[in-house]
DNA sequence: TCCAATCGTCGAACCGGTTCGAATGGCGTG
DNA sequence: CACGCCATTCGAACCGGTTCGACGATTGGA
């Protein structure tokens, strides 16, 4: 390996001329400049991170810390992770990627041997345990989910109550009196996935003050089982004439269930749910849709998270964002069918 | 930060003892170990990463180069993701992603900056541009995907040919004479998807041993272009019996498909796919598939790698191992139609 | 003409570990 | 009692960068 020694004797300077000729913290005669950037060139030189890191203490790298629960859908993690990725590498920082079932342990590795300037947590929950450990690592981090205690850290989430209510008015306005809601599976809920609540008392609020009546359930997470548990819903509640969901396994397997029973959506059914246009695209999600924003939201992490660590701001007040769900339009709404 | 000069003063010992001490390499008396780890413990010592890799240049992290292509499916690259995240997790290791558009370019930086101590390449093609870089670096590479030239790499792939070959067979035992092959979009292919041939060759070689009629298309990638060319080719193949899916997204449309039509699997339209488990389950595909086993390749590829990096045998003979294909049953093929 | 300021460069220390050679002390043995 | 050996421990060098203080050579001003 060629380092900045070799560099240094083939350009005949010491090294700490190489080491400035690079960084140019100091004034260095354009010659010298050129014969070290050459003879840098010649050698095919590349500092060692391991060295730069010690000494700087800085790694130029950021933790990813995310979690591929049983009752999740996979694909969704993964948009946000892609955000993380691509903003990373546009502001320069590489992704160290912890999967890690024992999400304390990987940030306690991560930051306490320094192999990170700082981490981005994914699917956040109310009372996430990883938290109190990201507040003992002296390191930034952006979180990706709204927690209860959101003091340390930024935090960054879609505004899920104000989707509830999107959703609610959007239906109502077409005039919808009786809507069905299958949130995330009750598993979700109780690992502390808080952003099922919040939707849904949004909706509930919504609703209430409309005067409508608005039945919710906690949908299966696996497939087939969220689909019979559709089927079963509909014929349940024969007067539900739009279904809200907040659940991407129920988004997937619907258009089946509605095949089965023979039901043409808006005219029969009105649809509306919560995921990506990205999710839509690569599954033929033929639903309007709250957009989940993840690559968005991944981005807005990554940017704060750099911006504290370079900025060295841990005294700079921390950000609590929640974005404003939009509506995407894909047809599934209309009115309610005439009995 | 705690250091380790910060332990040895606490424990009463010199810094090389405490390091000792940690490490096992000298023999170092009970109690002191004890002392030592005591501090250590009282102390929140964790070494610092950096500094380690420096001296042993080892960092105990694996670069994983994964590509997300326009016309790929996301969530089948998932897979293999988290077959090597887990893999590299169980072995000790850490995983750098690097998701980049310029593959080339990522893997120079991590290699020739010493942050890992070898990579995994996702994705491989027939002239993979990455791999002159991976041999110019001189670290261990392991491949998924099997591209022309194996020198000095490891690489697993699943046996392609060899699925082609089960697939027809299997459909021509329950009686089947006119297929239909849909395969991965014909970008792929131009980019160097080689597997896409070897596994429409392997489908060719035996349709002409059993002298049974094998129609050979390229799917498009995307939703919703990929249902209506299949919703077409059915029209204008009437006597097709067997569908043969080497394209994702194309099994992802299918039921929508067969659902308009008014078809029934295995009943008017037998179909076999290759697709993983895991894939299988998320998003309810109901056909019996060729397995594609990503987790098992992105296992033996890590495996592979870390003997490699550990046992520092650049001059063991390199694999080439090609996973034999297994069939999943799920009841989507039965004997032709009686017309 | 002399002194001070500036420019360009070098040497050395340091980051936080690991590891080699050597020093210390206790023990058994001839 | 002298010797050597072994078990422990320490000091120092090193990994490959960065950065501070110092120094010689110019240059400018008084």
């Amino acid at each position: 390996m060629v380092t900045i020694t070799d560099v240094a004797r083939a350009a005949g300077v010491s090294r700490s001329t190489a080491s400035y000729a690079f960084s140019g913290r100091r004034t260095i005669s354009t010659v010298v400049r050129d014969r070290v950037a050459a003879a840098a060139h010649d050698l095919g030189y590349t500092p060692n991170a391991g060295a730069r890191a010690l000494k700087t203490s800085r790694t130029h790298v950021i933790g990813l810390l995310a979690q591929f629960l049983p009752d999740e859908f996979a694909p969704a993690m993964l948009q946000y992770m892609l955000g993380v990725s691509d903003t990373a590498r546009d502001l320069g920082y590489d992704i160290l990627l912890a999967i890690d079932d024992d999400g304390v342990g990987a940030l306690r590795r991560l930051t306490s041997s320094r192999m990170v300037d700082g981490v981005v947590l994914l699917n956040v929950a109310e009372d996430d345990p990883r938290l109190p450990a990201l507040r003992a690592a002296h390191q930034p981090g952006a979180l990706v989910g709204l927690p209860r205690d959101c003091r340390g850290v930024d935090v960054f989430d879609l505004d899920f109550a104000e989707a509830g209510r999107l959703m609610v008015d959007r239906l109502v306005r077409q005039g919808h009196r009786e809507i069905l809601l299958v949130s995330q599976s009750e598993d979700v809920v109780a690992r502390g996935g808080a952003y099922v609540w919040r939707h849904q008392e949004g909706a509930l609020e919504r609703a209430a003050r409309h005067g409508v009546q608005l039945t919710c359930v906690f949908g299966a997470s696996a497939q087939p089982e969220i689909g019979h548990q559709l089927d079963r819903l509909l014929t349940d509640h024969p007067g539900v004439t739009a279904l809200m969901l907040n659940n991407e396994a129920a988004a997937a397997a619907l258009p089946g269930v509605l095949g089965g029973r023979g039901l043409r959506v808006p005219e029969d059914l009105s649809v509306v749910g919560r995921y990506s246009r990205e999710l839509a695209e690569t599954f033929a999600l033929p639903f309007s849709a709250v957009e989940s924003a993840p690559d968005v939201l991944g981005r807005m992490a990554v940017e704060q998270l750099v911006r504290r660590i370079e900025r060295r701001g841990p005294d700079e007040p921390h950000t609590v964002r929640l974005v404003a769900p939009t509506l995407v339009d894909r047809g599934s709404i209309g009115p309610p069918p005439t009995p």
